[in-house]
DNA sequence: AAAAATACATACCTTTAAGTATGCTTTTTT
DNA sequence: AAAAAAGCATACTTAAAGGTATGTATTTTT
């Protein structure tokens, strides 16, 4: 097999089951052995294609959870743009929390969980990080202007401040509710969203 | 000096240290011996006084955290119910963040700290944690149902609803502003929660 | 075909954490 | 006053993490 090929694949594998370990059980909870062990690879590969901890977590943040943010939310806005902005809105703040599956919803938004579980303590993540959330509101202030000059929301809202609410709460949503095991804190989330949403239409 | 007396400092001295560093640098980056050295005692006296590190942490969130959320958030509730109830709510989630320090602004709230940085890891946190968040919104729905009886607050408003509206999208807030070193965050938070309050208002 | 480089495994080192065992000193009890 | 218990310090054990050093098989290069 070609040796290029070889390497990438293992660097996917090893980035990738970081990821799903590093969001189950949390970075700090993760172990090098502990990824290595679920590729069944050794720690030797994991050294020889990264240089500690912290790499491999901005891999994961710059990789894969990039990825997921723009799939899930950067993507569906940018692509139907055609489509009504309040009600684009509304399909990507409340339609899609409602077909996550039991585990999305009891272990947060990955990206969330980086943020909050290392917060000030690794320094080197807040860049990826901040580009990360910096990405996803740039787009969202974008749909915003776009609304509002077509008319679908109001001439006086603040995009920038309204793509700032529909994230924080939906986040903040997402991290409380790992708390608990049944949706109600969801439904309430919902419920509240779609009037901030109307309240911003026209 | 009275023993009892005695042990009862030493153990307020452990817990309000434990919270300091929990706080400032995470619950999985804070060490015992870490703690100890800070309050100048010995990790006899710790283990003394706790049986683990699970027992401090369950401490700080039943002794320090539900104090610092009761006094923030809950008191001035229910203190001064004889207040505009819209202006007290503009009050506590409004006023009291532009009163924050630069330390609290960087740091967090260390109650969604730590909801979010153990996460579903450490299982016993989940029930402290949810007394925490309960009480609050309880208060909060309290509040909110009394706005409605005193036509100040909409009727079709749902107090469950619009309290989790403003307890998520407060602490997703504080949690991502995290990654930031300005006020941006807060600012563009702060306009739009302004504007969901005049919203459910009469 | 020989040399060099790559991909990975194995074995090891170092640090540090949680937690325990034990001993000393001071209070409290009887 | 003697015995018991509490408060705390010191010394130790164990486990596991991050990371390094080195060895080996397979490709790639020359």
């Amino acid at each position: 097999m070609d040796q290029k090929l070889k390497s990438e694949n293992t660097q996917k594998l090893i980035v990738k089951t970081s990821f799903e370990m590093f969001y189950e059980k949390g970075f700090n909870y993760t172990s090098i052995p502990d990824i290595m062990k679920k590729t069944k690879l050794t720690k030797g590969a994991f050294y020889h294609h990264f240089k500690n901890k912290l790499e491999i977590g901005k891999k994961v943040i710059e990789d894969i959870l990039s990825k997921r943010i723009h799939n899930g939310f950067i993507a569906p806005l940018i692509e139907e743009k055609s489509r009504n902005i309040p009600e684009l809105l509304h399909y990507v703040f409340t339609e899609r929390i409602k077909s996550f599956s039991e585990k999305e919803k009891a272990l947060g938004c990955p990206a969330n969980n980086l943020i909050n579980e290392i917060g000030c303590s690794i320094h080197d993540f807040r860049e990826p990080l901040q580009n990360l959330m910096n990405g996803w509101h740039k787009v969202l202030v974008e749909t915003i202007k776009s609304g509002i000059e077509r008319n679908e929301i109001k001439k006086d809202v603040d995009p920038s401040s309204a793509a700032t609410m529909l994230i924080c709460s939906f986040e903040g949503t997402r991290g409380i509710r790992k708390i608990y095991d049944d949706d109600k804190l969801f439904e309430n989330y919902l419920k509240a969203v779609k009037i901030f949403i109307k309240t911003i239409s026209t």
